[in-house]
DNA sequence: AGCACGCCGACT
DNA sequence: GTCGGCGTGCTC
């Protein structure tokens, strides 16, 4: 018998099982409470969970059921994101409620209300003294003004879009602007929306005319492959469709790798639409992450620019989501819930039977692939925007160069040939290393003592600048040492080069030319980027040294020469997917060359000139889209990805003897299921490539099956064996993560 | 994952 | 007699 004052609902709890517990929330409530925060006691403490149903018969004695707290009268979470997490909780192995957990803005998971905070703006005051106008010398400044006019703006965008709270205090000073405290106001974002657009948009192209037709007489659910050289205008179209979308009234999800979202790259949808543009990076507060996702739920704003979590933004009428860079492996996450946003964001689109994008210039194998079957429509753009040419590549052959100073921090004579006579040209050269720190490693010339990460199997690399020995699997580093810890000799021997020794040696070598470094050591927030980013724009600087951060989405039209440094350590690795980053980190580096009017080309130093994937770089139709598809056919001769599914079985624990028998235990476990699923291949268990990591032990079981139904069940059924006999003991760690993209 | 409960050894 | 070590089992 229920009492009438009571509902009784199933509540996923942030804990790690895959089940509901049945709680009595006061009142009577309907639907519309699915999906909505509760506050409970479970186990003795209190908690938040999530409202998964209504539960209409209790198999337990009701005196035993708790009270739950309802925190959201009415949820916020829409029936096609609860389906999106529920899918997803189910295809990557990971219980529900700790899904929520990871989909919920920290506020919001702790139990925070589900409203707006009063967020400091500025404001353009009026009657301004037209003299104090005049006198406005800077031109950020005045960029504010501009800005301003428009609309008052948040004290934060204004921040991202890269102004100075210098700039704004200078500018309240001068009686010029104001601070407001904005009370965001609940007009959404298509009460405007005759007049959607801020500025007229270029004519596209035949081809982008072609794409954008294309996307916008799509019906519903529909996966769009644009497959745009770098520099084709991808970002064009990916506008001109979200403005049709906006029309309509309906939302927007951009997804944009972590890296990505530097002012510039939403500065073009705050630039081309008259309408509240979110955006969510990790840069934000979780005040502001919280009031973004707020602004999308109240269609307060109609398009959201953020990172993979923003994928579970609720939102009432989604008409259309856009994942940027898709090849990017930033869209994986890689702990607690091991989901792909790219993959999941599809599952999303099919649900709310929408059309999505994945842009890239250089897209997955796995899109490829799917695109190919005629899962996905591909279309391709393969003319520059503005005309510019596709640079050529061509190499450096490093057995025939001389055994110089040079070749041995990584730049062969004939490439610093190269770099002087462009740079003597007013030219840029970009130079890319994937590999920061000085060395690669220390190691005693007398006895052979090579440096290690105390935590980690990894060797310690030498930063120079720091002084210190850095690990950079732990991060933990030690004071650079003088001495060989064990035969005390002053004999320590530097071994390989990263981007702080290339620096080194050039700016000996040019002294007379601003060289710039460009990765994580030099690099450390934003607006550092941003300050590069304008000197190399500007000139000023004329050599850049970088890694993959230089790679990623960066504009450099004076760029004429690109210079692959190291690309040998990619064509042995143990990595199947290490050919498939090198060919898209090469490409897009490529694409930052030549972007104006002159014209690039892209020099790769190499000693195994040989190598069949070498000649595939420099073939004559060295085209990313014919690279690929030589690329599947070597992971279809070896049954690998996308041809096959993977899955890795993990265990690690701070006592190796534990890790390792939870892992054969495992083993066994499935060697007694695994006749039911004959076409699942499994391999022994087996320590990782870097077996200790932070002090912890790592082994795994790879499985993989060409069916990926059929894996999944396998999964399913092992983690139910683990979990229902509590195999798991305290110290031991256990995951599975599905569609792994790095090896373990 | 936590937390409580409980069963054993070392202490006032 | 009782404090607390952690192994075991349960959580609405």
């Amino acid at each position: 018998m229920t009492s009438l004052s009571y509902t009784l609902v199933n509540v996923a709890v942030n804990r790690p099982m895959f089940r509901d517990f049945v709680y009595k929330i006061a009142g009577v409530h309907t639907d519309e409470c699915l999906g909505s925060r509760v506050s409970i006691n479970f186990a003795g403490s209190n908690d938040i969970g999530v409202i998964t149903s209504l539960c209409s018969d209790a198999s337990i004695d009701e005196k035993k059921l708790k009270e739950a707290t309802l925190i959201d009268e009415k949820s916020f979470i829409t029936a096609e994101l609860f389906q999106t997490l529920q899918f997803g909780s189910n295809y990557y192995q990971y219980p529900l409620g700790q899904c929520f957990n990871v989909a919920l803005p920290k506020l919001l998971r702790e139990g925070r209300a589900f409203n707006y905070e009063s967020i400091p703006a500025l404001r353009l005051k009026e009657n301004v003294n037209p003299l104090a106008l005049k006198r406005i010398k800077s031109q950020e400044q005045q960029q504010i003004i501009n800005i301003l006019a428009q609309g008052n703006v948040r004290r934060k965008e204004l921040r991202e879009r890269g102004f100075s709270s210098q700039q704004e205090t200078a500018l309240i000073k001068k009686g010029i602007i104001e601070l407001i405290e904005y009370k965001a106001q609940y007009q959404t974002f298509y009460d405007n929306i005759s007049d959607l657009l801020k500025e007229k948009p270029p004519i596209p192209n035949l081809e982008q005319q072609n794409a954008i037709h294309m996307i916008n007489s799509a019906k519903g659910f529909k996966v769009f492959l644009v497959n745009g050289v770098t520099g084709s205008g991808k970002t064009e179209i990916y506008l001109r469709v979200i403005e049709e979308i906006l029309k309509k009234g309906k939302s927007v999800i951009v997804l944009v790798p972590e890296i990505a979202l530097t002012p510039q790259t939403f500065e073009r949808f705050y630039r081309r639409f008259n309408t509240p543009v979110a955006t969510i990076h990790s840069a934000l507060s979780d005040r502001e992450r919280l009031d973004a996702y707020i602004d999308m739920y109240k269609e307060r704003a109609g398009i959201l620019i953020g990172t993979r979590t923003s994928l579970f933004t609720p939102i009432k009428n989604l008409g259309l989501i856009v994942i940027d860079e898709e090849h990017d492996s930033s869209f994986k996450q890689t702990e607690t819930f091991r989901y792909h946003a790219r993959n999941l964001a599809i599952m999303r689109a099919k649900i709310n039977n929408c059309p999505i994008i994945l842009g890239s210039a250089t897209p997955s194998l796995e899109s490829f692939y799917n695109a190919y079957n005629g899962l996905y429509t591909k279309i391709d753009l393969t003319t520059r925007a503005g005309g510019a040419t596709m640079p050529g590549i061509s190499l450096i052959d490093l057995k025939n160069e001389p055994l110089t100073e040079g070749i041995k921090t990584g730049i062969s004579a004939s490439l610093e040939n190269e770099i002087g006579e462009e740079t003597a040209k007013g030219n840029q050269v970009l130079l890319f290393l994937n590999r920061r720190g000085f060395s690669h490693h220390l190691v005693c010339h007398k006895c052979g003592y090579v440096f290690m990460c105390p935590h980690c199997d990894n060797l310690l690399t030498v930063h120079k600048n720091a002084n210190r020995l850095l690990c950079h699997v732990c991060e933990n580093s030690m004071p650079l040492p003088h001495v060989c810890p064990q035969c005390h000799e002053a004999s320590l021997l530097e071994q390989g080069f990263g981007t702080e020794q290339v620096y080194e040696y050039l700016h000996i070598r040019y002294p007379d030319i601003n060289i710039e470094r460009i990765d994580r050591d030099t690099i450390t927030n934003k607006n550092q980027l941003e300050q590069r980013l304008k000197r190399i724009r500007s000139g000023e600087s004329q050599i850049m040294i970088g890694t993959q951060i230089l790679a990623k989405g960066h504009d450099f039209p004076n760029v004429t020469l690109v210079g692959i440094l190291d690309i040998d350590s990619a064509l042995f690795s143990d990595d199947f997917r290490a050919l498939e980053t090198t060919t898209q980190l090469i490409t897009q580096v490529s694409g930052r060359a030549g972007r104006g009017q002159k014209k690039g080309r892209v020099i790769i130093q190499t000693h195994h000139n040989d190598n069949f994937f070498i000649n595939l770089l420099i073939s004559p139709h060295n085209n990313y889209d014919f690279i690929a598809s030589e690329l599947l056919k070597t992971r279809k001769k070896l049954s690998l990805p996308p041809y096959t599914n993977q899955a890795f079985i993990l265990s690690n624990s701070a006592d190796r003897n534990k890790a390792f028998a939870f892992i054969k235990m495992l083993e066994q476990k499935i060697a007694l299921i695994a006749p039911n699923y004959a076409n699942v291949h499994i391999t022994n268990a087996m320590s990782d490539k870097m077996e200790k990591q932070q002090n912890r032990y790592h082994f795994h079981i790879l499985a993989s099956c060409e069916n990926r139904v059929t894996l999944n069940q396998f999964l399913n059924h092992l983690r139910q064996i683990v979990y229902n006999n509590k195999l798991i003991s305290a110290d031991v760690r256990f995951a599975i993560e599905i569609d792994p993209i790095f090896m373990y």
